[in-house]
DNA sequence: ATACTAAACGTATTTTTTACGTTTAGTATG
DNA sequence: CATACTAAACGTAAAAAATACGTTTAGTAT
């Protein structure tokens, strides 16, 4: 591979897996792959951009690349511009030879995503790059600085989920209000109480409750609520929520 | 001056300034210095960074050139990087000839600044570039997606305020509750009951307020607050605002 | 019929928000 | 030196939201 890349742009991606009852996980990859193997570093999915590609696009290629996903919210939340975050010979050789440029300076451009984890189990994942799930707490040592991209990615996805509507990206159209309280769950990292959780839902007037239950289930059947748009982008930008 | 510049990579800075009783302006500069006129193009102060530059001393140096502004605060708030950004055939001849390099792409790293205007007056700001406050309805087009970056800018501004505590960053170090409103007031763009404004700081535990009042005011004089860091620190850390 | 399960409902208390009216501690003035 | 003036500060009643719990319900499974 030659360089049809921008040798000083590269992009991320730090990729949330979701799953019921379980702990946030981040996908990571070898650095190396299989047929070509010189180490067992680890790494997030990312690359440099290449000429002229859009950084949202780019990010968008690796990760299909590395998963299949496609249609997948991303989020842009920081930029690491340390001039010393390369300074690791070995992997910045790595990265030389896998560009086919010689390399200064990358500043990366950081993005973050937030997937349902059992769409995207071992069988769809780059066998190649040995692409896996890790628990949050697990996290081994990683290439460059992106220990650092995850913890920052994750205080930026906790903070969004707060003041956006997140987790509509990851619940089918039809949800019932248990499946919203374990993302939320999960995200935040802390168990809320469930009675007043369905207090709080039911008040917010863009989700709005169907005529519409689960079927076969063996116990009371759950109703289905949708997402309401729309009426969420009228509300929300008439609230001021002040910390101050 | 020939490339001592990065060709891809550069900082825009979106100053906000701050008056009592005013709305926000914002700082803007000539593309071209009096010397050296050749339009009347204006533009958001900014630059391609330097080679090794970190991208916050970048916008602080920019800043500081063209201001004399120093230890200000300084936040990164998104990227632009439409590959036609640059696109005007005149404004990219300008930066190809000021930088002395030839210029493909430039990926655009912003921030956005909040400063006391009046410490800022015509006097301090630079003459060579004609640097000077506009009210935010009332900024001219601007080179390149200068006037897009404005608009997201006070989007993050105003999104930010409501959940770090901006606004002491404005602040003396001892401050009245009116002053504070004055700020929010500015920075939200519309008026806030004072009644009951001071009911909720005074229930807030981070602004602590002190035995020390006004002197020689023609009225009341009003108490002074501090800002408790620390007691912020914790106390926020702890705090969950659901939207959702 | 009985057990089991997750969903859904309920209630009492405290805290926060909202929308207003009133009083106070100073300086300025005639 | 009494009165006016000003911004600061205090107050109150009602509505809405948050918190911490206990109970009932609509299904399937045995």
């Amino acid at each position: 591979m030659n360089s049809v890349f921008n040798p000083h742009i590269s992009v991320d991606i730090v990729v949330f897996g979701f799953e019921d009852n379980e702990g946030l996980k981040v996908l990571l990859i070898d650095r190396d792959n299989n047929e070509n193997k010189r180490s067992n570093k680890q790494k997030l999915p990312g690359s440099l951009i290449i000429i002229h590609e859009r950084l949202h696009d780019s990010a968008k290629r690796v990760l299909q690349e590395l998963t299949g996903i496609k249609d997948i919210y991303l989020k842009q939340f920081a930029v690491f511009d340390n001039p010393q975050r390369l300074k690791d010979g070995e992997d910045l050789n790595w990265l030389q030879e896998m560009s086919g440029t010689r390399i200064e300076r990358v500043v990366t451009i950081a993005y973050y995503s937030l997937v349902k984890l059992h769409h995207y189990s071992e069988t769809a994942l780059s066998k190649a790059y040995n692409a896996r799930w890790y628990n949050l707490d697990s996290i081994p040592d990683l290439i460059f600085d992106h220990n650092e991209i995850i913890n920052e990615g994750l205080s930026a996805l906790r903070k969004e989920f707060l003041t956006e509507p997140l987790c509509f990206k990851l619940l089918p159209g039809k949800f019932t209000i248990n499946q919203l309280q374990l993302i939320s769950e999960s995200i935040l990292g802390f168990k809320i109480d469930n009675r007043n959780f369905r207090k709080r839902i039911n008040r917010l007037e863009y989700i709005v409750p169907l005529n519409e239950h689960q079927t076969g289930v063996a116990h009371k059947p759950a109703r289905y609520y949708i997402f309401d748009h729309q009426k969420f982008d009228i509300i929300i930008r008439e609230h001021t929520g002040f910390i101050i």
